[in-house]
DNA sequence: TATGAATGAGCCTTCATTCAT
DNA sequence: AATGAATGAAGGCTCATTCAT
């Protein structure tokens, strides 16, 4: 559960130095494994602070409040998934398109391996009616938007292709969680497969 | 959004006259409203007995503690899940199968229209470890379950029918949802439809 | 030092019963005491949540925060103030000018004795820029019109009205501080006789 | 609103060169205006560091605390206050004692225009009861004192002289403070004027 | 049975001060 | 001599729960 690339910017604009960026990255990581532990609102800026080695003050030094921490890291999400969406090519009924759909199901994980425990928050509910509550999301939406795109340019016409788009979604989502939490007792590539699988399955018919 | 019949039980043993009887069944639908609509943690009292149109102190002369009554609601959605996981008969490949599985599919949203709110704050990160936290995931497994016998017992071996069963419970819940927040632009019908269909589509090829 | 007629308002609209209203006298009546101790930023809730004998959550449901109480204790000091500026009759160089300055000065002498403390924070550096924070110089400068109007209504002109009032109140409020706080080896009455005396002479000359 | 002189002791006995002595001098200043613009309670460090173009660390390379700086400057105008006190010569009825006032009055406020904010914040409640949090009350006792004496020598009786003294002074520094700051729509030389005359008047009757 | 006032532990946030470079 | 990152004690505020009527 490492958080690689995350830009993350300090609370004004301050240029770090070597040393300020490592420890904002550990806030960073740290924020989503306490997110995912407990949630965003029982999550206490003292978990976070502990899980990061560091102090109170250093925290509001970065982030201007528990929340701005989640944003920034729903942010980060956001672009990971924005580009995943785009990634997603050609789908259709030949193995090609099967092909297509595995693999791409198999980048989904990658990303939700770093940020799963802040897309399952996302669904905390009703993040309020802030844009940045909404943030999360307006990010599912689009994902869910792109994949409808692609498969009624497959010429799908058995299944409303918005409404399978969101079942998909929910099916890759809530599977790959289960898998990353060990709920379910199969390993990463089970799993792909089954979802890859039965999407193809829903869409298109049997392989 | 109405609690009907849930047993509801007073804190302690007390026998209860009409009014208390009707302030509690106040409390336990203004426990699904607020919860749905702030989640467990973020949830006040103060918003639970505004809801209730009643106060404080009455509150706790009916529930322990605000997870008591979360527990109460959680209670009432087991039995009502624990029903509809038994009633789901045969499916296979046929339109009998289909027809069953669509039927349970319809039954299951009308629990959720009813409770859907606090099924989702199920998934509000790890409810702790109390064996009433668990109460939620083990009322899914338990439907998952269930489901993965019936999908065994219609002898489908393409796939996993224990990954498979979490993949069509994910994919009805998350879906379920949508269409009940209106995030999907789809009416009940059309929605349980796809479901059903995708369901069996994945599991036994196209109809 | 204590506070009597101040209506004070409840956070909300809320219905105060009789032991509400108690409570809420006793924090503005701890309010004057411990602004007057320590002045509005060094004052801390608990300070006064002490000296009123309750809790930090019963003073947040009087007041919404340090701030409103001492704005609520502002507006009271503001009401009596206006209606101590309109009660200066016409003052002239005769005995009955006199009589009527020294009486004022008299009545002024009772509000600081209630409300002083809150009186000296207005000058604690810039209230900031909120028009809360603004509302104790308003106050100021209105009293200070009147009385420059009065000035110029008596025919004084060997003295510039609005600078003669300025300075006037200026002296007035703060020797009444000084006697307040027994920093003058001389009672309320020498007091009020100095300031009466010293006003009729700087404007109309020797009685 | 400039610090000249200022004697500046460092924290502890060092030697400063030219680049210690300017950077600690830019302290001061940035101390005077922001003490000025927030008081001393409400000043931070960083507000100050940030005025003067400095750093945290360098802040306590020459002051011990906050307070280190602002009992700093209190020295320096009781320094200022003292040789001001110290040369009031003989006051009287006559046009030399009103031209030895005026021209002291004008002395004062050359000192305010300097010190006016750190004089102000003497006013913010209860300066603690250290030695240091007196010394602000101990030097405007002194030059009340000293104002009285030379009331008295000037024979005046028909007022109380240390009540007097106090009124005088008052007036004389809130005047001159709300001409500082521009509450007053005069010039100060008008200003002046009106101080020396009212004094005067006060205490020998019309000149 | 119901009400609303009171309580206080707990959490978020600030900011004076120290430390490492 | 200077910088900016780090620290942690304090203090504001909230809200679950209890109490008195």
């Amino acid at each position: 559960m490492e958080v690689v690339g995350g830009p993350g910017r300090p609370a004004e604009g301050r240029e770090l130095r070597a040393r300020g960026l490592e420890t904002m990255h550990r806030l960073l990581v740290a924020g989503v494994t306490v997110f995912g532990r407990r949630g965003l609102h029982a999550a206490r800026v003292d978990d976070i602070v502990k899980a990061a080695k560091t102090s109170h003050g250093t925290f509001y030094r970065y982030f201007a409040s528990k929340e701005d921490l989640f944003w920034a890291l729903t942010t980060d999400v956001a672009d990971r998934l924005g580009d995943l969406t785009d990634s997603l090519g050609e789908i259709g009924p030949g193995p090609e398109g099967a092909a297509e759909l595995r693999a791409w199901v198999a980048r989904f994980r990658e990303v939700y391996d770093q940020y799963g425990p802040v897309i399952q928050t996302w669904t905390e509910a009703e993040q309020d009616d802030t844009p940045e509550g909404r943030l999360g999301a307006d990010v599912l939406s689009h994902f869910v938007a792109r994949l409808a795109e692609r498969i009624r340019a497959a010429g799908v016409t058995t299944i409303d292709p918005d409404v399978a788009a969101v079942a998909l979604v929910a099916m890759i989502e809530r599977l790959t969680y289960y898998a990353a939490t060990r709920q379910v007792p199969a390993d990463a590539e089970a799993v792909t497969d089954v979802l890859a699988n039965a999407a193809q399955r829903s869409l298109f018919g049997p392989t």
